[in-house]
DNA sequence: TATGAATGAGAGTTCATTCAT
DNA sequence: AATGAATGAACTCTCATTCAT
């Protein structure tokens, strides 16, 4: 619901810098041009292939974002913010089991569709970005679990960590086979789900803590795009 | 048990081409050096960090190796001759469901270990190599799976390919978890194995025909270079 | 005195062009910032930070200036304009020696002080408003300078361009330590005037002609920015 | 007389490495185009042009120095070992005065001659090389400096860092004159000389103590070459 | 006329690939 | 056959200059 990204506001009272026409439309058509190269080609696409499909100059890029890194940012705020709302209208689903499938089909529907993004929630990308994302769905992940731990539709042993897991993992279906066949994921999600039920067998593995989880999240690649700079 | 890699013939009579045993030793140091470059780093690791690591010149690289991707490829060859092997030997058990955990754990130990390895398969469009591969392991996986299902302990709507995603699947695991957890994929190969026993609901996609999974894992993404290019 | 930089007329009448007093005001906000920016960091320093600091648009600096470089001129213009001042005031001093003294003072006062000011003198190749400078500094100095060697306070073979080359000389004294000991150029000057009294040893390089100083101060190096270049 | 840069060793006893041939060749070439464009053009000049200039690849550039500031830095360690060696060589000069003079024709035979030279020596590019320099300067100069006023040759008041303020001085002229007439510091240095002689008038602002000296040369613009990145 | 957004050439640097030795 | 030097295209980013508003 709350928005990180931009805020196209009001523009009738303030008119304080009014030229905004032409730029405001450079800046957007940036961002849907860096959206679809990142969500086709991932987070390593040259900012010449964004500008080029934007169809402006490299130095436009620039001028709207100091680097790649601030673009990549500016761009996943969005997409996070989505992300985070779809999951977050899950928790307004009455029947346990429903809202956690719910949950699921709506992570995936939106991380199955952009490569960038999945890069970006596997970590690769920067550590804010990461924690400000794991702030705002661990407690509603948590929520979800618990409902349906207390419904008794879920096994006992499973843990907050385990839908996130989970997630990130049928999402590799989607570097697989996402571009020739994009709803395969809903088959690996079914036969997951049937695993998530009560009556399974004993796991071996202790889940990661909610700490660890997060941490994982983070710690990990982070060679691909240059950090802050300082 | 097979190997596709190297041929270590016998020519030692003959003193014309006595480099015949040097070459196939730098190939191996090569793949070896490779392996555990890309291991660590990735697959974004220059070949001169290969060949320094392998202790060869950059050159010796390409005499046996058309490109940085050929090498991957070849990397891949190998582990999956160690892949292939371990897999075959699973059809020795006799328990069919014996028989599928072990095969699991046989490709999920070896792929986990090796960040390189798994980038690979999710990425690589060498398909020659990869048919090779899959002519090797469909069949064996194919009589696994068709074991399981005439023994009732998996559900029916089981295809071969499912069993490739799996496992892929749980590979992307270990990017996120594999160096500070490096077992943790148990846990979800067993949710998954739940998952995959009779009595689960019906699947709302299709598998992939085996055609169009081996299509999958060839046909994409340029993760690596720009192939040959001209 | 007079001045080439602005010329506020006078036609308040006619409200045909009401711009005029606007258009003077910026230029003379940009020189100012310019010459404050290009003092503190150089003549490296980008027009858009020069812009930003007269608080008007690059756009308006082009419309002044027709390049980067034309504003350096005119901000040396402008000092010049101090400068030549300074000088002509030195031709009211009476006694010969303490007037060339002045001069010499007069212009490492304003040099010393301005970073940029000296980078363009060293290096601008404007040959139209360095011209006009010297066609106002030549015959000052020559006076100051004739009058010495009447008097007998100065070395015979001195010439017109000594002083214009020793200032300049002086001046770089400045770039060495001009932020921590501004003042010490006057160390060096003295230094200099000893060496320009009488009974001087036979230099053995024959001082540029007028012409020569000219073209020294015109022809040039480059520092800036290649200039028009179409 | 010590060598910082380089050392073509006696290439007969270990054929540690045979290859160099071409190579060799090529840092040659680039060490001397390299020489040539930053002599000419400063050190602002591209490593396109350097590269161009030698005939070679940028690659190649970066094949023999890691960045451009280490090539500059190469370069002036040759040139500044010449320098040194040439102001060293005048201490052998018996009579004082002609060895100052020696000395200060010395030093600007060699710094007027070369643009780039003459920038780093006045603390354009680093710490290390200036303070390497001074280390080795210092020295010799007091040497020669103590002589000639032992012997009253020069005047009581002059101190060390003087002659190396005025050295920098006299270089400017090389900025102004230099590529029309290369001899024309002659005549500002003999104007200087003459003022180094006994007998001056009080100068009124006190020379800079060797550490200020030392600190001036080095605390300084610097924005120029990038550091040695960490 | 003033603005500041857009442009694109150019700088430093990396790396897959080729080729002389 | 092996080596590693050479190449050049590509990447990120800056800035003088142009141009639509």
């Amino acid at each position: 619901m709350a928005t990180i990204a931009a805020e196209t506001s009001t523009d009738d009272l303030a008119p304080s810098r009014p030229q905004r026409k032409d730029a405001a439309r450079n800046r957007d058509l940036l961002i849907a041009a860096a959206r679809e190269v990142f969500a086709r080609r991932g987070i390593e696409a040259s900012l010449d292939d964004v500008a080029r499909h934007a169809g402006v100059g490299v130095g436009t890029a620039y001028r709207h974002f100091p680097n790649k890194y601030e673009l990549l940012t500016a761009i996943m705020a969005q997409s996070i913010d989505d992300f985070v709302a779809a999951i977050e209208a899950t928790l307004d689903i009455d029947d346990p089991w429903a809202a956690l499938v719910a949950f699921f089909e709506a992570g995936l529907t939106v991380q199955t569709r952009d490569r960038g993004l999945r890069e970006v929630l596997l970590g690769v990308h920067d550590a804010e970005t990461m924690t400000r994302v794991q702030d705002r769905l661990m407690g509603p992940i948590g929520t979800l679990l618990k409902r349906a731990k207390k419904a008794g539709v879920v096994r006992k042993d499973l843990e907050t960590s385990d839908l996130g897991m989970i997630v990130t993992m049928i999402c590799s279906i989607a570097d697989l086979a996402g571009d020739t066949h994009p709803e395969l994921w809903r088959r690996y999600l079914e036969l997951c789900l049937d695993g998530l039920k009560p009556g399974g067998t004993r796991l071996s593995a202790a889940a990661l803590s909610d700490a660890d989880f997060r941490a994982a999240m983070i710690t990990h690649k982070q060679t691909v795009t240059t950090p802050p700079a300082r």
